[in-house]
DNA sequence: GATGAATGAGCATTCATTCAT
DNA sequence: AATGAATGAATGCTCATTCAT
């Protein structure tokens, strides 16, 4: 990497790192682009360098945190369904609880209308269920598209919850708490003896 | 009701009717109090004598429509849990659908820092639940808390789903069906049969 | 006067002394026609009735105050001229401090641009003046325009000085005492064995 | 200085300009950011790259003014009193007379709550005062304090007469002209034999 | 690439005034 | 005389975006 291009590449950094900063405390409709290259401490137009639109720097901001858990899974193939889950439930609850409520807010405000976010959490999550049905611990004539969304669906709903109190919920509150094996018992191949 | 109140109440009624199309279309962001009144065919300063700010409007369009659902609620007091679950899911889906994403997304947004939803939701439900018990449908030892906002966190969720495929969602369709046996039966006082 | 005249004259009282005290408090330029009939408790087309313009009701606020002022003057004609002038200037304080700053700022702003407070008050004081000079106190030879002017330019400062410490200042603060002896001295017929 | 900076000086300098051309003529309360920017041929938005708010140009139109006249004094410091009060009503005039009516009145306004030009205009007279009584002008026993209130009770009394006649009154008429001998004789030193 | 002055459309909100009842 | 709903012009201010340097 050239000298320009390391330049460049700091200028960038010091945009969305200002702007995840601003951003987690007011919310990204709070904040102008004023705000953001005035604590970056570069020019207004450089925002314009790297971002067509100013909410376009929403992904940078927060997706990446997201895109770390799925990466992770994918080093765990070996591990059981349950495992799984309950690890991707619990480093969800993380992501959203480390970027705050706000900036959480803004994410999702900002990705309301686009299917992009549920697209990607639908193929995570379906790719844990069907490497699942491959090992035999589910049947094999589970429907992965309902069992997908419904757990999606509870993902989502935990998020709402968590924002809409304030993001003053405890991260190992029970009330948030996700039985995943209770989730998947009808789905199960070999019924554990449990319960 | 004299001549004065009347006209009065036309006025209003024509806004927020007005109001609830254009919202449903855009999305109370990208709507104007100009273009509301516009439409309904008032001075802009007609909105101002009805409403103290623009976001005012909201509850009257969109909380409306969820209030039918628990006013219904009541009345259903001598049903069976299950039956009252499968209706409460039923309903708020219709409530979310016909109301359309925008508006639900709006009415969302600017609901997303108060608690109020959230706990009227969290009471209708666990009115629901505590009847349960009382009838002996429910084990005795439930933890009212935990079930109540496992349902709340589905019902959100379902919401989020809902708005995040911008309302193309057919509200019967079997990815977003909620499974109420399986959802209570670990809670249930006499096992049933089945499966 | 009849019952229905005695009705209007309340409904006006009410005005005014409503407006009376919010202008008191924030300045006429920051109450509204609304707020004031609110407070009075009458319909905001019932303000219409008395006055054409909002600022109309200044007048029937402030200067009240000040014409009891002369009137009195009138009563005290058997009086020395630094006598009535004493007075004169001890009312005038007076004046200005029950008022409060921000009437006297209202009244000050809504008549800034018409002469009437400054020859009313010029009328006043050449009166004073007049009287003294055929009562041989004052010198035959006396610009009675020149020594009006003198007087009224004190009061005004006295005002002006009064109003941008905030009213914070005691009606007997020496800062703003005016010594009518020494301001009147060299206009003197007889001169007075003091100094 | 680069074209850059040029530029944006030479853009200040004409909302300045057009700024003072009409509130002279109007008054700022009836002049509009939108006229201002009109007239200077520069956008709305460009107002608001040099001022936070409306009022905040006023100061960049009106204190200039009376700033010259404190720097001007510092530079007589060899010159006896009655000179340099003499000179310091004289500018004060000027400079009233030089804003216009709706100029100085608007300043006026704006600064009525504040106490800082009372603050900047008494240190300047009791600067005089003081240098005059280390000189053996004044007698030492003065009250500084009290002859410097008295001072500017006129000064300001006399702006304000200025302003309620509209502006209509010439600078050297013998009404607004002060007896600056006078006003200081029961103070002096060494009394004069004149009167 | 970086800058920051300039832009100007856009918007929420206020409020004096009118007039039918 | 009293009402208060309706009006709509007026206005301060924001801010994403552009572009000449």
């Amino acid at each position: 990497m050239g000298k320009r291009e390391e330049k460049a590449n700091q200028t960038k950094t010091k945009i969305v790192e200002a702007a995840r900063t601003l951003v987690r405390e007011k919310g990204l409709e709070n904040v102008s682009v004023d705000d953001i290259t005035k604590l970056a401490g570069v020019a207004k137009g450089s925002f314009y360098v790297y971002y067509k639109k100013k909410e376009d720097i929403i992904s940078d901001i927060g997706c990446l945190e997201f895109r770390y858990i799925n990466e992770e899974l994918e080093k765990m193939s070996n591990l059981d369904i349950i495992s799984k889950l309950d690890y991707y439930f619990k480093r969800y609850k993380e992501g959203v609880f480390s970027l705050g409520v706000l900036i959480t807010k803004s994410w999702l405000q900002n990705n309301l209308n686009c299917r992009c976010k549920l697209e990607y959490d639908y193929n995570t999550i379906s790719n844990i269920i069907n490497d699942a049905i491959k090992n035999n611990e589910l049947k094999k004539e589970t429907d992965v598209d309902s069992l997908t969304y419904r757990i999606i669906t509870i993902l989502y709903g935990l998020m709402l919850i968590w924002i809409m109190n304030g993001g003053n919920i405890d991260i190992n509150d029970k009330r948030i708490d996700v039985d995943v094996y209770n989730l998947l018992f009808p789905f199960m191949e070999v019924k554990d003896e449990r319960i």
